[in-house]
DNA sequence: AGCGGATCGTACTAATTGGTATCTTTATAA
DNA sequence: TTATAAAGATACCAATTAGTACGATCCGCT
């Protein structure tokens, strides 16, 4: 307990790791992980191989990190809606929509989580297969307590949660952001095409962007 | 035009490259595509490497047809039951129990194609994504004039198209055939959460394995 | 101004693996 | 029985690349 402050160096530590992740993220999201040279990573960076193995312990590593920040978002997401306390239906009307931006704004680095799984050390992967059962339990069991209420009409809250994901997952293999339809109106559109599923009244369309 | 019939010698060929293929297809499916060793396949199939260099050209052919086999499942289910002749909402209660059977049936070639889209040579992913396209494109094609019909309930069919590819698509990385559900039930009630995002009053569940 | 230490670039190694040249074996036909 | 040709196994090569040892450089501190 000697020096709780951080310190300078901390902060620049923090913001090299922070610049490398970013522009793996990019590479890797371009030419895939195997494909991708740490040397390329070092060249969008403009840095070369060494300054990378400062921070990072190993190719791995990096894409590690990469996948759990993806499924880490969409985690927040449902976490905050539940601790919310309402009931299932206003629960998911404030959920889909944040979930919606959550994935359009991490796309790169979910549709990494989603290709690069058997390139991932087996304990990563263990760790990361964790986080998305979490994530689905929770959308399932905020389904299922609806379906109990009667607020929301669905028949398999299981089937139904990964209908969800899937649908909103997708988005990460076709949603151009230089397409006709700006971030906002496609996930408004997608939020609605969710809600819908779920035969639930509270129709979300006013929420995005808030 | 000598000799069309075909010989012992061609069934013979084609019989081991469908072997090949589904080797290739179970081998790439569990340790991604760049961590499988063509000695992998080939100790898979009993064989050696130029066993299979006799029959595909390179390691890039073995991946680009199993990819495309994926994709052409799907697409002849729907030019299937546009063939029909039928609605809007005829067509799509015959399509989507067959799309989510065909999808559970080829999970693994489909999850391939998913997965190692970056490790296509540029042609292929051309290739491919061409046939994505137009697979799409026919659906969207159905949601418009179901919509104008007034059969079915969606605002943006484009972005309804891709949450139900969305939707079916993902059973590849949850659907476990060792789990409690069969894929018939999984098949059913996958097929009536996609018609009930429809809104279209045709439900599908006793067409599942017709 | 000069020193010390961490940081990053240069240059290299070791291991993997797609693809191939060559040889052996086997089945068929005369 | 023997010639022939094709299929497949053995053994190899060349290229790629994750990771590292070492040295240069630059910054803060005295």
């Amino acid at each position: 307990m000697a020096n709780v402050r951080k310190t300078i160096g901390d902060e620049v530590a923090a913001f090299k790791r922070e610049r490398t992740l970013a522009a793996a993220t990019e590479v890797f999201y371009e030419k895939g992980y195997t494909n991708t040279t740490l040397d390329d990573v070092a060249e969008r960076l403009g840095v070369t191989k060494p300054f990378i193995y400062k921070n990072f312990g190993s190719k791995h590593m990096l894409l590690a990190e990469i996948c759990a920040s993806g499924v880490k978002g969409a985690l927040n997401e449902i976490e905050a809606a539940v601790a919310l306390g309402k009931g299932p239906a206003d629960t998911l009307s404030t959920f889909v929509p944040r979930y919606v931006e959550a994935i359009i704004a991490t796309r790169k680095a979910i549709a990494i989580n989603i290709r690069e799984e058997k390139n991932l050390l087996p304990e990563d992967a263990a760790t990361l297969s964790g986080l998305r059962q979490k994530f689905v339990a929770l959308v399932e069991d905020v389904l299922r307590r609806g379906k109990d209420l009667g607020e929301i009409d669905v028949t398999d809250p299981r089937i139904s949660a990964f209908a969800i994901v899937g649908a909103v997952s997708w988005l990460t293999f076709w949603y151009n952001p230089e397409g006709p339809l700006h971030a906002e109106e496609v996930a408004s559109r997608m939020s609605d095409v969710v809600l819908n599923l779920l035969g639930s009244d509270a129709k979300a369309t006013s929420t995005v962007g808030a």
